[in-house]
RNA sequence: GUCCCCAUCGUCUAGCGGUCAGGACAGCGGGUUUUCAUCCCGCCAACAGGGGUCCGAUUCCCCUUGGGGAUACCA
C-alpha cells in the first residue's frame, strides 16, 4: 500500500509548536514507510483567515527544512490542495447526504442558538449542544424556507441510538455511544463554506489519504467522521491520535506559556535542527542512549509503536540545551553566517561589511560554547566592535580587594601590554602576564580581572587573551588607559 | 455537568512478568580554568492508591484518585 498522509493546517494563526510537531510526525511516518507527505490548506474559516498566515506557513517550513511532496505551492496529482478552491465539491457531497437522509437543512439563526446555549448553561446538568430543532422539519417547510431564501446550514444526522467505533493505531478500537457524539454538527455553513468535519472527510477520501495522524484533541470528532465515511460507503483512513503538547502548568501549550510560534523561536536564535530534534521527542522516542538525531536518522528509526499516549510538557530549558548542542556542532564559518543577522539587527554591524565578516569569523571560537541562542551573540560580541561603556568602578575590583589595587593592577597590565609583545601569539601573551604576576607577587586572577573589565566592559566575558588578540595591541592599550583614567 | 483519552524521577523518556527501575534536561556537589561557559566526574530524584490474575507485578485486568481533551455556522 502506498502510504499517504497529510498535514492540514488552518491559516488562522502562525505555525506553532503543536502544529509543526504534528506535521513532523506525519512526515517521519510517511518517509519511514516510503510514503507521501501532503500539505492541505484548510482555509474554510473566512472570519479568521489571513494571507499572512499562509505566508508564515511556507516561511516556517522552508526554514525548518522538511517539506511536503504535494501541496498548494508545488501541486500534485489530486490538486487543488486548498479547500477554498474546492468549494463546489463540498456542497455536492453535503447535498448527497441530504438525499440519503443522512443530513438535513437547518434554518435556526444565531439568536435562537444563542438562547439555547444560554438556557443549557443555566440548567447545568442538562443537554449540551444543538437541540435538533430542524431535524424533523416537513419537506414542505424546508421547500418553503429554501424558496424564501432563508439562510441555512446543513447538519449531519447523528443516529440517536447505537454506537460507533473507530480504529486508532495507538489507542486501539474506541467505541462511542452515538448519544454522546456532538448532536448533529454543521457540515456546510451558511456562507457556503464547509466545516472542518465535512471538508476533512471529503478531501481525505478524494486525496487517497491512508493515515490520519493528528493531536488527541480531535478524538471526539473521529466517530462523527466515521458516520460520514459509512454514509458515503468510503473506507475511513487509519487514525492515529498523537499525544498533546502541554505547557508547564499542564494545560494545552499556548501563548501564555511563552513563545509558541515557530517564528518566535527563530527570532530568538534557535536553530531548526534543535527545534526539530526536540519537538520530535515530545511523545515519541527513537533509540535508547542517544539524544541528538538528524532528521534522516529519525526517519530511519521512526516507529509508530514508539509513540507515547500520554501528553508531554514542553520544556524550554531542554530545548535550549539542544540548541547549544547544535550551535557547538557548527563550523566557525557556518556559525558566523547564522549569527550575522542578529548582529545586524542589534545595530552592531552592517550587513555588507567584509571587515565585519572577518571579525565575526575570528570571534566565533570565543563565543561558540557560550551561546545558548544565536541572539546572545549581540551582547556577547559588542565589545569587539566598539569600546564598551564604562561599568561602575566596583566592577573592576578583584574579589576581596579594593579600588587602589584594581588601579594598580591596570597599571601593571599597561606596562606588560606596552612591551614588545606579539599579540597574535596567545601563548607568549599569556606567558608574559603570568610572569609579570609572579614578579610583582600578585595573584593572576587579581591582575587579570581589572584587565578583563577594561577590555570587555564586564567581569563575565569571552576569553581575555583571545579578545586582546582580535582587538590588537593598540586598541588594548587604549582601553587600559581609558580605564586607568576612569578609576583615577 | 456529560463523554473520551491518559498515568515511571520536577520535566522528556527507556522498560513490553523476574532489572540494584536505565538515560537525558533541570537542580546540587566536585574537577579542568584568568571570568563565564564548554567539557569530565559524582549526587539527589519516579513506578499515584487499592483490589485482583500469577510462583512472581512498574509491566496484564478492575476500581478509585489525579491530569488532560472535547462538548461552536473554529479548526
Amino acid at each position: 500500500m502506498n502510504i499517504r498522509v497529510r498535514y492540514a493546517p488552518s491559516p488562522t494563526g502562525n505555525q506553532h509548536i503543536g502544529g509543526v510537531r504534528t506535521a513532523l510526525i506525519n512526515y517521519l511516518f510517511a518517509k519511514s514507510m516510503g510514503g507521501t507527505f501532503i500539505l492541505r490548506l484548510e482555509d474554510t474559516d473566512r472570519t479568521r483567515y489571513s494571507d499572512g498566515y499562509v505566508k508564515n506557513l511556507y516561511d516556517t517550513f522552508h526554514w525548518l527544512g522538511f517539506y511536503w511532496d504535494e501541496g498548494p505551492d508545488i501541486g500534485g496529482p489530486v490538486a487543488p490542495y486548498v479547500q477554498s478552491e474546492r468549494l463546489p465539491l463540498y456542497r455536492q457531497y453535503a447535498e448527497q447526504l441530504i438525499a440519503m437522509d443522512k443530513a438535513y437543512y437547518c434554518f435556526c439563526d444565531e439568536e435562537r442558538l444563542g438562547q439555547l446555549r444560554k438556557a443549557q448553561d443555566e440548567q447545568k446538568s442538562g443537554e449540551q449542544g444543538y437541540d435538533r430543532h430542524c431535524r424533523n422539519l416537513s419537506r414542505d417547510e424546508v421547500t418553503r424556507n429554501l424558496g424564501e431564501g432563508k439562510p441555512y446550514v446543513i447538519r449531519l444526522k447523528i443516529p440517536l441510538e447505537g454506537t460507533t467505533t473507530f480504529a486508532d493505531l495507538l489507542l486501539g478500537d474506541v467505541e462511542w455511544k452515538n448519544a454522546d457524539i456532538s448532536p448533529d454538527p454543521v457540515l456546510l455553513k451558511s456562507d457556503g463554506f464547509p466545516t472542518y468535519h465535512l471538508a476533512n472527510v471529503v478531501d481525505d477520501h478524494l486525496m487517497n489519504i491512508t493515515h490520519v495522524m493528528r493531536a488527541q484533541e480531535w478524538i471526539p470528532s473521529a466517530p462523527l467522521h466515521r458516520i460520514m465515511y459509512d454514509a458515503f460507503g468510503w473506507e475511513q483512513p487509519l487514525l492515529c491520535h498523537l499525544p498533546m503538547v502541554l505547557g508547564q502548568d499542564g494545560h494545552k501549550l499556548s501563548k501564555r506559556h511563552g513563545a509558541t510560534a515557530v517564528n518566535e523561536f527563530r527570532k530568538a536564535g534557535y536553530l531548526p535542527e534543535a527545534l526539530i530534534n526536540y519537538i520530535a521527542q515530545l511523545g515519541c522516542s527513537f533509540e535508547d542512549g542517544r539524544d541528538l538525531f538528524t532528521i534522516d536518522e529519525m526517519i530511519e528509526l521512526f516507529k509508530v509503536e514508539k509513540l507515547n499516549k500520554a501528553p508531554a510538557v514542553f520544556d524550554y530549558q531542554k530545548l535550549e540545551w539542544f540548541n547549544g548542542q547544535y550551535i557547538r556542532q557548527k563550523s566557525d564559518a557556518e556559525l558566523a553566517q547564522l549569527v550575522k543577522p542578529f548582529l545586524v539587527d542589534a545595530g552592531i554591524r552592517e550587513g555588507e561589511d567584509s571587515a565585519a565578516d572577518a571579525l565575526d569569523l575570528q570571534a566565533m571560537p570565543l563565543v561558540k560554547e557560550r551561546l545558548k541562542v544565536l541572539s546572545d551573540a549581540a551582547a556577547m560580541m559588542a565589545y569587539l566592535y566598539r569600546k564598551p561603556a564604562m561599568p561602575a568602578a566596583a566592577e573592576f575590583i578583584p574579589k576581596k580587594r579594593d579600588q587602589q589595587t584594581a588601579l594598580q593592577m591596570l597599571r601593571e597590565c599597561l606596562a606588560v601590554a606596552m612591551e614588545d609583545l606579539d599579540f597574535s601569539n596567545l601563548e607568549t601573551m599569556e606567558e608574559a602576564f603570568k610572569r609579570h604576576a609572579e614578579q610583582i607577587g600578585a595573584k593572576l586572577g587579581d591582575l587579570l580581572m581589572p584587565l578583563r573589565v577594561a577590555i570587555t566592559g564586564a567581569r563575565v566575558s569571552p576569553p581575555l587573551f583571545e579578545s586582546m588578540r582580535i582587538l590588537g595591541q593598540q586598541e588594548t592599550i587604549e582601553r587600559i588607559k581609558d580605564s586607568i583614567a576612569y578609576l583615577s
